[in-house]
DNA sequence: CCTACCGATCGGTAGG
DNA sequence: CCTACCGATCGGTAGG
């Protein structure tokens, strides 16, 4: 990880003038994108964002695209960090714990790297870089709906609905998170992943006991 | 509702030139807008898919905003009928009961009017029209989220998760739907919404009975 | 000579 | 419904 400074105006280094790095324009870009959208952010929007002009972004970026890709294979690299560490390895542990880890631990990740996420929600498939992460993306849905056919197969879960279905809804589920979830609002993380995987696995009923 | 003709070439009229009208244009719209995004399509990949020029395109429409919000006024018409249909006349039915029926018409709804519904759920805000789209979907979000509030006041619902917490994963899933059905797939409407009604008040465990 | 930038403008394309 | 265009703005790069 790199250093994560809070917001606010560029940070001076030396007796030079104030300069922004590659991490710190990736952040200002990935939001903006998520605000406006990917094809309604400008790099001249950017620029104006960072109080810079548009070629001084070129000096640290080499495309808008590039931004993009990077901000995809951040959040990719989590999402699937997430999905292996839970799901790998079987054997010790039942389908059953290792779906409830992975959602938790997706849930972990949506709210700690939720600008990414949120913007690798929305790819459409526009260019290579997106193509590719939709495939990266693909893969890990494959994954999760493996699990959940184990899950059912194991007779821990409910089987009067089909897996790739419940897989879908699940995650559906989880991934809108991105969409209201606000780190400084009412909810912390811990009280997020509880809320969902409770629901997901007990439902919105009330608990006979 | 306008005659709804299956896709393909243009309808002959008359004895004169193939003709597209204002809903088969709106129709194509929508679907490059979610294909593509709305800003990452252009008039002209418009009047491409439909075999017309750009120019012959603004005979039938004054702009591409105009064909955004036509199809976001549809989805809100639609979503907004479901709500106060299902929400409405309280007295003879628990909000329970109610909730469960605004579920399963919010399913269909998406079911039925999965493009316009589609766009809905990606607007940003860049524009009035947008603007306005939102502030309509938040009345439905806040209306949905007293509903549920309502249901966890009468006992029906769990208490331990709040209930704007439990609105927003609740329609979090539903809307999910959007982002995978395909009418021609393997799911028909009543099976998805069974499925969301299922999953949601019940859970992904396997009951007890 | 480096870094971090600027004013101006490139070739193309947007909605209309 | 087309050919022929407009004002503006796009992502990206020139020289300094």
């Amino acid at each position: 990880m790199t250093t994560t400074e809070p917001a606010g105006p560029p940070p001076r280094r030396g007796r030079g003038r104030p300069g922004y790095d590659q991490a710190a324009i990736l952040r200002a870009a990935v939001e903006l994108f998520n605000r406006k959208g990917y094809d309604a952010t400008s790099m001249g929007d950017l620029a104006k964002e960072l109080g810079l002009t548009k070629p001084a972004i070129y000096h640290h970026v080499t495309s808008k695209e590039q931004l993009l890709g990077q901000a995809l294979d951040d959040a990719l690299d989590e999402l699937t960090a997430a999905v292996t560490a839970a799901s790998g390895e079987a054997a010790d542990r039942t389908a059953h714990e290792r779906l409830r880890e992975v959602v938790r631990r997706s849930v972990e990740v949506l709210v700690a790297h939720q600008p990414a996420v949120t913007l690798l929600l929305r790819v459409r498939g526009n260019s290579e870089v997106e193509l590719a992460a939709l495939e990266r993306r693909r893969w890990l849905d494959d994954r999760l709906a493996a699990l959940v056919a184990d899950a059912v197969a194991e007779g821990a879960l409910r089987d009067d609905v089909p897996p790739t279905l419940v897989s879908r809804l699940l995650f559906g589920m989880v991934n809108s998170l991105v969409e209201w979830y606000r780190p400084d609002g009412s909810y912390d993380r811990a009280m997020v992943a509880d809320a969902v995987t409770a629901i997901a696995f007990d439902g919105l009923a009330r608990h006979a006991s």
